[in-house]
Formats: C-alpha cells, sequence, structure tokens
DNA sequence: GTTATTGCAAAGGCTTTGCACACTT
DNA sequence: AAGTGTGCAAAGCCTTTGCAATAAC
C-alpha cells in the first residue's frame, strides 16, 4: 500500500474535507497496483462498503485529477482509467494490434519536457503517457506489412476550468 | 486542397468502394485546414449534399482512421477530433488553462519513435498527439503556484480487430 | 451551525448498431 | 448480379447533474 497518509494530508491541504467515501477511494486506489476504471474501482470500493454510490466515484476521481494526485488516461477500452500519479511518472506502450501493455520509464518524456520548455516556453505534462502502436510479435507475426494496426491514438484531455 | 485524389486511390486500393458519400467526405476533410469534429464535419458535409447521415460519416471515419489516412484524436472537447494525416504528422501544445493550442513538429517524435523502437522493439505511431500542460502565458499569469492545472491528460486509442 | 459532499435517479452527449434498401463494382 | 455501403431510427454506454438529505469541520 502506498503512502495513503500522505496523500489524504495532501487533499485536506487543498483545503477539502476527508470523508469516509473518499478516504476509501483513496485507500482503493493506493492498493490498486494499476490504472482502473471508474467502474472497477467502485466495484473495489465496495468491498468495503457497499454504500458509495458510483456518482460520488467518479466526482471523487475528477477532484483527485485535477490535484495531479491520480493519472486518468483512456488506454483505448473506452472507458477513462484513473491511477494513483507515480513520482517518477511511468507510460505504456499499447499494441494497437493484440492489445498488449508494456511499461514504459519517464526518462524520455523527461528530456522532451525540457527540450518542450526550453524552445517554447510551455510546459507539457507527461503524466501517463499512453504510446500507441505495434509491438514487436505483431510485427513480425506476418502482418508486418498491412494495414498496419488499422488504428491511430487519440487523446482526451479533461475538463477544466479555464481562467 | 490537399491530394484528394491521392487519398481516394488510396482507400481504393485497400478494396474499398468509393462512393459519394465517401467521396464528398475525404473532400471535406481535405478542405478542412484543422481537425474537427465528427458532428462539425457532417454539417461541411452537409454544404454539398445533405443527405449524408451522420452515422455515415462516423463510419467513414473510423475507416479511414484505421487505414491512417486520418487521425482521430481528443482535443479535450469531449469529442473525437478528425484530421487529414500529414506527413511527416504535427501535433499540438494544449494548455489546460486557457485552453489555447499551439502547433509542435514531429522532430521530437521521430526521434523519440527510433529510440524506442530501438531499445523495446516497440513501433509507437505518433499521428497526431496532443500534449497537455501549462503554456507560457498562464504560468506568469499569477497562477503559476496554485493547484497547476487542475487537469491531467489522458488518452484513447481506437477499437480494433485484435489478432 | 455551516457548508461541502453524498445518494439517488434521471438526464446527457457522443457514438454505435440493426435492418432493409440503394448503389458501386 | 453480388455484396458493400447508406439512411433511418433506436439503442448503448460512460459520465454528468439536480436536489434534498447527510456529514465533516
Amino acid at each position: 500500500m502506498r503512502e495513503l497518509q500522505a496523500l489524504m494530508d495532501r487533499v485536506r491541504e487543498y483545503g477539502w474535507r476527508i470523508t469516509r467515501q473518499r478516504a476509501i477511494i483513496l485507500q482503493t486506489l493506493c492498493e490498486l497496483d494499476r490504472h482502473a476504471s471508474a467502474e472497477e474501482i467502485h466495484e473495489r470500493v465496495a468491498l468495503h462498503r457497499r454504500d458509495v454510490d458510483l456518482s460520488t466515484v467518479y466526482r471523487t476521481l475528477e477532484s483527485l485529477r485535477d490535484l495531479h494526485i491520480i493519472s486518468q488516461t483512456d488506454l483505448g477500452r473506452g472507458c477513462a482509467e484513473f491511477e494513483i500519479l507515480d513520482e517518477p511518472p511511468h507510460h505504456h506502450l499499447i499494441c494497437t494490434r493484440c492489445g498488449s501493455i508494456h511499461d514504459l520509464g519517464h526518462d524520455r518524456f523527461e528530456a522532451m519536457t525540457v527540450a518542450i520548455h526550453q524552445e517554447t516556453g510551455f510546459f507539457p505534462r507527461f503524466d501517463h503517457v499512453p504510446v500507441f502502436g505495434v509491438c514487436s510479435a505483431c510485427r513480425q507475426g506476418g502482418r508486418a506489412n498491412s494495414v498496419e494496426g488499422t488504428a491511430v491514438p487519440r487523446s482526451v484531455p479533461n475538463k477544466e476550468e479555464q481562467t
């Protein structure tokens, strides 16, 4: 389990109340070793308490994401997936043919962050990037010269209070 | 207008029929100088012919995306956005505070593509990447030390026939 | 006590799907 | 002629929202 207490403190520092629901949801996220959908998180939360509503889960996840406590990413399952943000972050290589997912370190993105910032002034935030493409197995698997994946990654940012 | 004819040829090469609808949608995409949602594309298509159904637009966009003729990206407007794929591709810096969008060249991603491929065997496909973060104006605009953007990028790949 | 949060239930919005008919090849 | 592609209409699915009741501070 991750530093649950520290996370709760952070939430509190932002002026938010620590409700039972939020504590449980945070705890669930900490116990989770990987990304999960709101629905999945809701199910796991129900193991502790069964009276936490799915909408509350959604609202809490949204808040935690806004605080950069968790990442929200769409890995291609048709729904958002959430995960406690690592320090440093990690990313994923997602094969659009077989669906396999492999981890990718942050180094490259750290370098890119610096480079982009220096050259443009824009400060990128690579929290949890899904990198779509074709894995080596699928490339060698005979389909290497076919339509190639038949998929293009797309990305979704968050709703955001805009100044 | 882009090379509409060449694109139609590509579509045909993949064994697909060139229907009036597809031709018009392709033409509309070519005329488009930037990404647009299915709905927006549908509206522009209606300028040519008003009897093209929105579901047809969706189906066509999905197909063109599978062929890597167009990119599908979620820039944060709550819907997918489509655009003819450039060669080389271009990407975007999207400020999660003010919503501004700036272009970003492909060079960095080309380098990352090569590096990732060499080291992992995975072949990334960076067709049209939305890079979320905070623009320099917003950073300097007094909110630099606040909760910082309150948003985390997420990404979505496509449905895909998996082998 | 105040005010932020939650549960419940319903709505929302984008996208997908079934099916009969039409059109491309 | 054969079979893909389309229009129409309805459903799907994840996510959001309104509001009164509840609980944190």
